[in-house]
RNA sequence: GCGGCUGUGGUGGAACGGCAUACACAGCGGACUUAAAAUCCGCCGGCGAAAGCUUGCGAGUUCAAAUCUCGCCAGCCGCACCA
């Protein structure tokens, strides 16, 4: 008999025996095929780690595994995405160094994944707030402002009146801080943004190339929000001077009845003498300061506005004076800042129209505006249009944009959601911006010889009074001498954001600890791109599109020799806690996997997190559920009392053998691990109905079962003697011949509803199929004293369609 | 609001447009045991008297729909300074 199956003791043992083996490292042998399987590295939260983050790592080191055993040279990195909002505020509060937080919380993590078994290569492994590598994303900056994507714009944060602070979004619960309960305002700032804009093209386009999941490309594009459209200048009345707007549907323009501007356009500073009601006007900018653009778009709150009494516009084709409101819906932030409001054809319009009983002009035939906007008129005919009447929409477009360009008031143009990305914090923890502003020279970039330029040591965290970081205070720091002309110069104060180290990580794992470069050519050139990338949906927007805006950019300076980072892209759903709810802090509902690691062994946590459900959906954690994946394991640790002295694959079990290997072998490249392990158990529930297993029939188990539960499959495997270590073995083959049985079962439909199940020959003609299932008893009785109109055979099926 | 997604037994889920509910969890029964646990073997969706009906609801396409299309209803994720 063999002993109790004691996973401590046999996990901690085969983590030691594979780190001493080095078996995990990916090899610099770049003549090998490779895999380069990457997953978002964590960020080191003071909880560790939760039982959300095993589900992709899990998933991540299946495939790995099994790559190694398949032979490729593979590359499995992990890191720390270090910098970061939580670490720095738990610092204010304690008066412990970010740094050394960061170093604890990294302790913990590396330990609690190293307890999982993963195999990652931990020679490799990276945190974005190490200067050495911090080093690189600040050259990478540098970069980027040598090439002219860096630039300064005026962006307004959340600031908290009573914390005197500037808060994420994510700190500001409705309207308030989160912290305090103060009021926050939107107070603007100057600060460092990159022109991703400038890449938006290039990012739609180039999703032809990769391998992303549909739902990931649609998310991209949907988010970059190519449009084609025009802009349009309105004159303002009684002057030469004119207002631009960005409209998709130029094509509308004589059914533009009003104008409307975001309360943040200059033009109402700019004609604030001439307008009567400034004082309404001055107010209502004054409350959509204290709302976010999200308030703002909300689409079913009641439209608010104020009209500019004495200033108007002209609309350029009817020639007719139009008011212009200002308005909240209107975002500063897409097209100009001002549209031309046509309430017959639009749904925002025309709920404003309504609201404050403006003219609502039919330009497009086909609706019924006098109950509601007409916006889904592709095929309408323009009425009330001049020269664009009987058109159909999308003639009209063209000869409206060809007329807005022959007579120089307009112009084709193609917008884009996208924008440009506000690369600026105003916290400690984050890698310091290596420019200094001189007097003379004005913005100087740092010499590359001076990176890393490390952020100081403080004591104090808490941010000054004007919403700049602490930064701000460390005068020793701060004050310098400018690069270019040795004059006294001033380091910027902002940090970048935690987005930066994350967006250029998997560059740094080819080649970690290299001094003169981010990685040698040689190393990127073998690597790249990675292979597969697994990640969160939530991440589909933001990082995932900036990593590649990085990686395109330092494809054109020839830094990187693919354009593209990533070739696979698959996406898991988040582990929410056992209400449902996605596990946070604040809903209590977070679950730590170190209580059942220790209870059930990383074995049967691996299977159970593997298994618990389809990986790209969502599922809510249970807390039963490990304890069935620990019974199958520990029916498998029973099958060491079972092995006969027979070679090879019996016969009873062939067919059951290499449908095993079939199964578990596709379905982990299509990522349906759930249905590999249902398919792993139904293998070990044949075995047991023959009451006893081969060698060879046990040791391809343990192989298939390796990439989920190594940790046993190694130690069944050295215990009953069965060969070298698994990760040393070939990934079995499965014998396509050895699957089809003398006979199958098929059911027979009449009309399309089962009425019967017939045995037929594994290799039978569509023909014999039809004339057994028409002769079946069972049949008979459905087809006497009808026609029947046609028989349809297909795979495991036979349809009989009578009258 | 905008964008993405989901809806199948008591539960988690399975099902290239082709026999709905594989594999598990829970439950029930049997064997073993003085007994219990563990283990092994088996049963196990609902409604209906039955024919049958039944994959959130309602239509459609098809020889055939959980799967495709449209419309509802419900829920989840993201929305640019959380990572």
């Amino acid at each position: 008999m063999s002993e109790r199956y004691e996973h401590d003791p046999i996990e901690l043992k085969w983590q030691k025996r594979w780190e001493e083996a080095h078996c995990n490292e990916a090899k610099t042998d770049y003549t090998k095929p490779k895999f380069y399987g990457l997953i978002e590295f964590p960020y080191p939260s003071g909880q560790g780690l939760h039982v959300g983050h095993p589900r992709p790592f899990t998933a991540m080191d299946v495939i790995c595994r099994k790559r190694r055993l398949e032979g490729y040279n593979v590359l499995f990195p992990m890191g720390y995405d270090a910098f970061g909002l939580p670490t720095e505020n738990y610092a204010i509060k304690t008066g412990i160094h970010p740094a050394k937080v960061t170093e604890t919380n990294i302790a913990r993590f590396r330990a609690q994944l190293k307890r999982l078994g993963y195999s990652f290569d931990w020679s490799r492994e990276i945190s974005t707030a190490d200067p050495e590598y911090y080093k690189w994303t600040q050259w990478i900056f540098l970069k980027l402002y040598e090439h002219g994507l860096a630039y300064k714009a005026e962006i307004p944060i959340n600031f908290c009146t009573s914390c005197k602070v500037g808060l994420a979004n994510e700190e500001v619960v409705d309207g308030v801080c989160e912290r305090c309960g103060g009021q926050v305002i939107q107070m603007v700032r100057s600060q460092w943004m990159l022109k991703i804009t400038e890449y938006a093209q290039k990012l739609i386009d180039d999703l032809d190339k990769v391998d992303y999941i549909e739902r990931v490309k649609t998310q991209q594009r949907n988010w970059i929000g190519r449009s084609e459209g025009a802009e349009v200048d309105f004159i303002i009345a009684n002057t030469d001077d004119k207002l631009t707007v960005y409209t998709t549907r130029p094509d509308t323009l004589f059914g533009a009845t009003y104008m409307v501007i975001s309360p943040e356009h200059p033009y109402i500073d700019k004609y604030k003498g001439r307008i009567a009601n400034w004082d309404a006007v001055a107010k209502y900018r004054e409350e959509a300061a204290h709302k976010s653009d999200f308030e703002r778009g909300e689409l079913n709150k009641e439209k608010t506005g104020v009209v500019l009494e004495g200033v108007s516009a002209i609309n350029p084709v009817t020639k007719k004076e139009i008011p212009i409101w200002v308005s909240d819906y209107v975002l500063m932030s897409y097209g100009t800042g001002a549209i031309m409001a046509v309430p017959a054809h639009d749904t925002r319009d025309y709920e404003f129209a309504k609201t404050f009983n403006l003219p609502i002009v039919e330009v497009v035939a086909g609706g019924d505006v006098s109950k509601e906007a007409y916006t889904e008129c592709e095929h309408g005919r323009m009425v009330n249009s001049g020269f664009l009447n009987g058109m159909e929409v999308a003639e009209a477009k063209k000869a409206i944009a060809d007329y807005l360009e022959k007579e120089g008031i307009g112009h084709r143009k193609v917008n884009y959601k996208l924008r440009d990305w506000v690369f600026a914090r105003q916290r400690y923890w984050g890698e310091p911006i290596p420019l200094v502003k001189c007097e003379k020279c004005g913005w100087v970039p740092l010499p590359e010889s001076e990176l890393p330029l490390k952020l100081p040591m403080l004591d104090d965290f808490s941010p000054t009074d004007d919403g700049s970081s602490c930064l701000a205070r460390a005068k020793d720091w701060l004050h310098t001498t400018c690069p270019h002309c040795g004059g006294p110069a001033v380091r910027e104060a902002d940090t970048m954001p935690n987005w930066a180290g994350s967006s250029w990580y998997f560059l740094r794992y080819t080649d970690p600890h290299n001094d003169n470069a981010l990685a040698s050519p040689e190393a990127l050139k073998y690597w790249l791109p990675v292979d597969w990338y697994n990640g969160g949906m939530e991440h589909t927007t933001l990082h995932l599109l900036y990593s590649r805006f990085w990686h395109k950019f330092l494809y054109d300076i020839g830094v990187v020799p693919t354009p593209e980072p990533y070739m696979k892209r698959t996406s898991h759903g988040m582990v929410l806690g056992e209400n449902g709810e996605k596990m946070s802090k604040s809903r209590g509902n977070v679950v730590n996997p170190d209580d059942y690691i220790k209870e059930y062994g990383a074995d049967a946590f691996r299977m159970y997190i593997m298994f618990m459900g389809a990986f790209d959906q969502p599922i809510p954690w249970n807390t039963q559920g490990t304890k069935g994946c620990r019974k199958f394991l520990e029916r498998v640790w029973r099958l060491q009392d079972m092995i006969n002295d027979a070679q090879g694959v019996r016969d009873s079990v062939k067919a059951s053998y290499h449908a095993t290997i079939k199964k578990v072998s596709e379905d982990i490249e299509r990522m349906k691990f759930n249905t590999a392990i249902a398919a792993i158990m139904s293998f070990v529930n044949d075995i047991y109905a023959t009451g006893s297993i081969t060698r060879d029939e046990l040791r391809t188990l343990l192989i298939l079962l390796f990439p989920f539960a190594p940790h046993i499959a190694e130690e069944i495997n050295e215990a009953a003697k069965l060969g070298s270590p698994i990760y040393e073995a070939h990934w079995p083959e499965y014998d396509e011949s050895a699957l089809v049985a003398d006979s199958v079962e098929i059911g027979v439909q009449i009309n399309g509803k089962v009425r019967a199940r017939i045995m037929v020959p594994a290799n039978a003609a569509k023909e014999e199929i039809e004339k057994l299932a028409l002769e079946s008893a069972d049949v008979k009785p459905f087809t006497e004293g009808k026609t029947v109109r046609k028989v349809i055979v297909v795979k495991n099926i036979v349809n009989i369609v009578v009258a």
